[in-house]
DNA sequence: GGGGGCGCAGTGGCCTAGCCTCCTAGACTC
DNA sequence: GAGTCTAGGAGGCTAGGCCACTGCGCCCCC
């Protein structure tokens, strides 16, 4: 009852959709059946029946089930559970109350954090040729009255870029568009960008020393000094 | 000679659906379309006909495309773009398996080590239940000759369900498939089934007792053990 | 009696055709 | 000019049908 209804666009303030309602159905009818993997779902025309739906809404909520990795369908076989229930409640929950702004905070900062770390252990000259050219550029900004966050954003990118670690870049540009709304927020306050700037600086030698705890501590501080006022803010 | 080949059916040895090869499709669509947040697909009547499938599979696909969090499909719309095109293609590339097993493992070690922290501080009554049920669970499997990919693999579902972080969960179901690899493999090694289970008690008195470092460091010790063959072995 | 092959029943894959609801832009009214 | 109405286009969902794949049991042959 804390949430006042997400206004952050991210969300769905439309109707919903019946293959959602029988995702949900379904999530429910394998709790509480107490199916686990290997078990497979009854028949589509059964179930399509059983639910009061066409089999091809229903197809439309396999589909959906199979995207979020709770079940294979195979021609032939049917539909086999791959997780257990408890996962699914895991994914009901992110469904139902979708990602508040601390939790986006967090899971930045712990890719952002190890992302610093790396950068220290494995950059190369072309990748802090990279990361001054985002200082100078934010430089730029800031002296041109501007609010830097092109340059901030260039920052990120080219620290991602120098940890080398495919996965982890992956993920953080999965996230990239949440994040980028905190970003945008934090750099609107007063004085904020030159702080900004100055923690990139201190990220930028950690980095460039080698010095992977240092490099981490440093990038921490700076997500710390930049989430903070989201944080008051909305939450 | 070890392995019989791992029934393991996650990868996807078997025919390819038609809505899956669309997701590519449109994927590439909108890329080379240079399509951004806001701009409307073509009609579901005009891009199916236009794919040569009918309406009914074309709407699979879109409702796998919602779920991915690609578009917002809305009624007397159409479907919109949530997110940039880099985003489409980080998923596609998520989904085509490119990335390498050294670059999982530090993904997965980043993601779990700071889950395993939370978990500490967050835990409810519940989720140590679960954990615990998950430590029985995997010892059940153990005491029965098997390698108890399926207790271990509850029990970091109980742990990541505990840091209560919803993002991160996100991520983690994101990279949930290719770690599932690494995991059989390793529970494959003589012995090591017991020595997994004896690390993730560790883990759980740690996350019980609250006390976050250890559990981060427990996590740490416990992937990094978890791990080195199959880095050994693919590398 | 045992082994191998074949066919059938059941399941999902995909399509066609159609009607409903919803949204929106533009015409119409005042 | 502002508000209202309406028609067309968009997605939502259904019904019914045919095809392809899987698995298993029966049957034939050895």
């Amino acid at each position: 009852m804390t949430q006042p209804i997400v206004p952050q666009g991210l969300k769905r303030v439309s109707k919903p959709r019946l293959y959602e309602q029988l995702v949900e159905q379904l999530l429910d009818h394998i709790e509480e059946s107490q199916l686990g993997p290997g078990d497979v779902l009854p028949a589509e025309r059964d179930l399509a029946e059983r639910l009061g739906v066409s089999r091809a809404t229903l197809a439309q909520a396999l589909v959906a089930l199979e995207v979020l990795g709770i079940i294979d369908v195979q021609h032939g076989t049917g539909a086999v559970l791959l997780y257990r229930p408890t996962v699914a409640a895991v994914i009901r929950d992110l469904r139902a109350h979708s990602s508040r702004l601390p939790d986006i905070v967090e899971a930045r900062s712990t890719l952002e954090v190890k992302l610093a770390g790396l950068a220290a252990l494995r950059h190369t000259p072309d990748d802090v040729a990279a990361i001054e050219s985002a200082l100078s550029a934010m430089q730029e900004e800031i002296d041109a009255g501007d609010r830097g966050v092109h340059g901030d954003e260039l920052f990120h990118l080219a620290v991602t870029t120098a940890a080398h670690s495919s996965v982890l870049a992956q993920l953080m540009t999965f996230i990239a568009e949440m994040v980028l709304e905190t970003r945008i927020e934090s750099l609107g306050q007063p004085g904020r960008p030159e702080q900004s700037l100055a923690s990139h600086r201190a990220i930028a030698r950690a980095i460039q020393s080698g010095d992977q705890l240092a490099a981490e501590r440093a990038m921490l501080a700076h997500i710390e000094l930049v989430s903070d006022v989201a944080l008051l803010r909305d939450v």
